[in-house]
DNA sequence: CTGTTAGCGCGTTCAC
DNA sequence: GTGAACGCGCTAACAG
């Protein structure tokens, strides 16, 4: 194996020129300089990765820590951290917690043992209710979750604000029955019942919620003990894509026809939503920018740790399908 | 920092017991293992991952290399990995390559200078054609692509079969003009027809084969120009559930209906793809499974580099829905 | 079974 | 601007 002092030889320098000039330190004369890159491109010479963090006590990788990498939301996120990791040199780990406050900290420990540079979290709300702030070594960015008042760097949609205008937007086309099927056990669930609420007190109707655990198979049970109800709802919203889903299953399930017997609206833009009838309403997050926002703001952290906490707060865009359509008037 | 000495010292042993511990070998005595434990804990002593790579020259790191994390297919078998890779106490690094040879190779490099224990691979076509036997430092293990004949451990769905299962069912429900849309810059896409022409061939019926590059806008347009012939062909086959999703959007937007005007056929059994009216017909991976299997695959290669190579071949599962009726008589 | 010791390959002083 | 030498924390070889 090709080492530093090979090249050293070759070039005819000391290590200690290739290292400065590998490491990029500005202090190195322009022809010394060109003669280590040239002795290392006609050797091959790659550093060793271990020694090299061993030595410098850094690891260039960044730590992804999700509940799911399935859910479609952290797919997206994974695949801009990746995007922006690689284009900076950096690696990144990947651990998935399954809401499992044990498995979170393992995660984080294992997390803490890689000596990562920082690490992008969303949190169980287990942990997210215990947070204060960042104190793992390592500088975090929450992602999606978070909590008013938490001190540390996040990256969210306006979930409140998002569920008020799809509220809004339900009720401006004539439906006032509304139930709201979101995730019970999930802060971001519960920050988009609030925003849900928020629009129907204002027009002074009464909130019909419905928690459920955050699987495909709780939503469509419960969607289907609303779909039982007599009279029906005039309207449903699921708070999340995946409850989207079990609702949408149930629905069909039922042969309830949208919007006809019921309206359905949404969270996620997933590219199903356009295409069961009439198309679904929803709103759409930026996810791919949330993941981008989200290392970017962790690469900052990292250079200047002791910058105030900034937390990036994104809008969410309501895309209007058919299945909220008008309400014909009866 | 508390280090190994540090153990060493309040354990009353020498570092090297420690060590021994640690990485578990079986020569320590049963008192001194306990009382090194015990120090361990009582000082939360976790060992330094890049000192302990450096000297025994492994990383107990897996990477995982595929096109697009976010391709379901992927998605779940990335999962899978990170799974199994946990509970062994090992780490994956992820790494896109967007089918682009370039990229590729610079995630392979990157994987050998991490110095892994071993890659799972989904190779582009170019890779998979120059492709004889894994020469990279590391053992691989292909998964979904693969060609006759190459030297390696391999995890694939029989492609062949399960395309010839799928047209004999669509045959055998009545339909005869069947359009195959396939993903024509894939391996699997092509070995996917090669199964749909022998069945159509052996019926004695015409191939119609679309190539198209794997995206969606793709496959959607290619499905727009099949649906503008006249008369329409009985049925369409998506060699993927990418080309699926474009061929249902096409079929949405110029209002076709499932399986009145044409029969739909594809691959992967995703969520969504029983919400569609009636439910389409699929051939469902097992997509998980197959993750799980290259990760245990890779780990007996690594755990035994000599053996002779394998490939598992698994079997599709054919999902009948509404989307591939039986033809009426006319 | 246990302890001593020599590096693993590199980054970083400190002289020059 | 450059080189010699030390040590990061650990594992493995060897000696006892």
């Amino acid at each position: 194996m090709v080492q530093i002092k090979d090249v050293a030889k070759r070039a005819g320098v000391s290590v200690a020129s290739v290292s400065r000039v590998l490491t990029g330190l500005p202090v190195v004369s322009e022809p010394t300089r060109l003669r280590v890159l040239a002795a290392v491109k006609e050797l091959d010479y790659r550093p060793d990765l271990a020694a090299r963090r061993l030595r410098s006590r850094r690891s260039d990788t960044i730590g992804l820590v999700v509940s799911d990498i399935r859910n479609p939301f952290f797919t997206e996120v994974s695949r801009a951290v990746e995007d922006v990791a690689f284009s900076r040199q950096m690696r990144v780990i990947l651990c998935n917690t399954d809401e499992d406050p044990n498995k979170e900290a393992s995660c984080l420990e294992l997390m803490r043992d890689e000596k990562v540079s920082g690490v992008i979290l969303s949190p169980s709300l287990k942990l997210l209710s215990h947070f204060t702030r960042a104190d793992y070594g390592f500088p975090i960015v929450l992602v999606d979750r978070y909590e008013r008042g938490i001190e540390a760097d996040a990256v969210l949609l306006d979930n409140f604000d998002a569920a008020y205008r799809l509220t809004e937007h339900l009720l401006a086309n004539g439906h006032r029955q509304i139930v709201f099927v979101y995730g019970a056990e999930s802060a971001t669930g519960r920050q988009r019942l609030e925003g849900h609420r928020a629009a129907m007190v204002k027009h002074q109707l009464p909130v019909q919620a419905e928690g459920v655990k955050p699987m495909e198979d709780q939503a469509r049970e419960a969607a289907l003990a609303v779909l039982k109800r007599s009279p029906l709802p005039q309207a449903v919203i699921a708070s999340s894509g995946l409850i989207l889903l079990g609702v949408a299953e149930a629905l069909r399930a039922t042969r309830t026809v949208i919007p006809r017997d019921i309206a359905v609206a949404g969270f996620d833009n997933l590219p199903w939503t356009q295409l069961v009838e009439p198309g679904l309403t929803v709103i759409a997050q930026p996810t791919y920018d949330m993941g981008r926002e989200a290392i970017e703001l962790l690469l900052q952290r990292i250079a200047t740790p002791d910058k105030a906490m900034r937390q990036l707060v994104m809008r969410g865009e309501l895309i209007e399908r058919g299945s909220s359509a008008a309400r014909q008037h009866t």
